[in-house]
DNA sequence: GTATGAAACGGACTGTAGTCCGATTACCTC
DNA sequence: GAGGTAATCGGACTACAGTCCGTTTCATAC
């Protein structure tokens, strides 16, 4: 009951309550392994069973840690974003901050659009919600709903970031690009509705 | 080669290259089937043995007809939302015309918000491209791009009728609601959305 | 160091989507 | 109506995600 130590594993704020260190190793074999078999053949050729063998534990470890493949996939993918969110914290701008409100948003989807193709057989095996949970996923949301309240957009800003971002979705652009739509009519698109959606230029 | 005879079974255009007699039957067997078992355990509790023995069919000819879980399931909705089309296209305005542009695109876009969720599981079935292809699929989006045309909306107008929908699959408004946000929310977000694309209102 | 309880482990097991191929059937020609 | 052929059928088979539970390991207390 009483704490008389003040060096305690510290059960701070909410859930994180520390990892045992057996955990904590095999998660990051496990990060290790997929980011590997990931890289070598492909997201959708990666299977949960060479997952745990490359990292040299039971399958049920993998489960555990992760809950599900969509969920050891969006982990993989905060991994694989970690680089292009240090270009929007602290990058040159326009991407990164420096230059004006406008500049940024134009500079963030174009950059947004390759990254999301580049990544775009990780984001499919995340599945659906992939491109949406996950702490990428809301420092994406974040910087958005940011740049529109810079920018003086009005009203339910944060629906609205989600709707600017909803057709930068990789279901969303497969689709188009394989009706023929080419990726550089795409983001003359998607600036249009961010256009439309600040309102006035 | 030579074709003496005027009444064959037609290879007019494209694919529809007319299916042999037990196929048509088994396709509707199986539909029927398919359609029975989702509408009494749910989409997501009908596996495709389930539906195969309702049938009185082998299991390899459901996916011969359908292709996969989600083809099956598309097929399945593009029969449930026959009546909704049927509203959009002869029904009363505003949904159906008769009524101003601006009136019938909120009118379609509370009536598509409730549609989505009420077939929410047939649809989170048929899969992430679930509500973007088959007919269903393609006639909303037809119409939206139609509305958008009525109301003098210029440029991409195809790209901007995607956005316009993007916000209303089904994984977005799942992800939205568990955030909390209420459906009544979505619409006014929504129908702000569609404000600012056509501009000027 | 030893004891103890909780958490993590691993791999056999289950359920289901999707494939394969020999057997069957519809349809057209003569 | 017999024959030929290409499409269709069916159900055993494969591969993979996800579960379960007896066993092992870590962390803390004494």
């Amino acid at each position: 009951m009483s704490d008389t130590s003040g060096l305690l594993p510290l059960p701070l704020a909410g859930e994180p309550v520390a990892e045992r260190s057996d955990a904590a190793r095999n998660r990051a074999a496990l990060l290790g392994a997929a980011r590997e078999l990931v890289a070598e053949h492909g997201a959708e050729n990666v299977t949960m069973d060479d997952v745990a063998a490359r990292a040299g534990v039971g399958k049920g470890t993998v489960f555990r840690r992760f809950g599900s493949r969509a969920g050891l996939m969006v982990a993989v993918l905060d991994q694989s974003e970690a680089h292009w969110q240090s270009q929007v914290i602290s990058g040159p701008p326009p991407l990164g901050p420096g230059a004006p409100a406008w500049e940024r948003l134009e500079a963030f989807g174009r950059s947004r659009l390759e990254t999301t193709i580049t990544h775009g057989d990780l984001l499919r095996a995340a599945g659906a919600g992939g491109s949406r949970s996950g702490p990428a996923a809301s420092f994406v949301l974040q910087h958005v709903h940011h740049l529109l309240l810079e920018l003086g957009v009005t009203g339910d800003v944060r629906l609205l970031a989600t709707a600017l971002l909803a057709p930068l979705e990789i279901e969303l652009l497969d689709e188009l690009r394989t009706t023929g739509i080419d990726t550089e009519r795409i983001l003359r698109g998607w600036l249009d509705l961010a256009r439309r959606i600040v309102g006035g230029r």
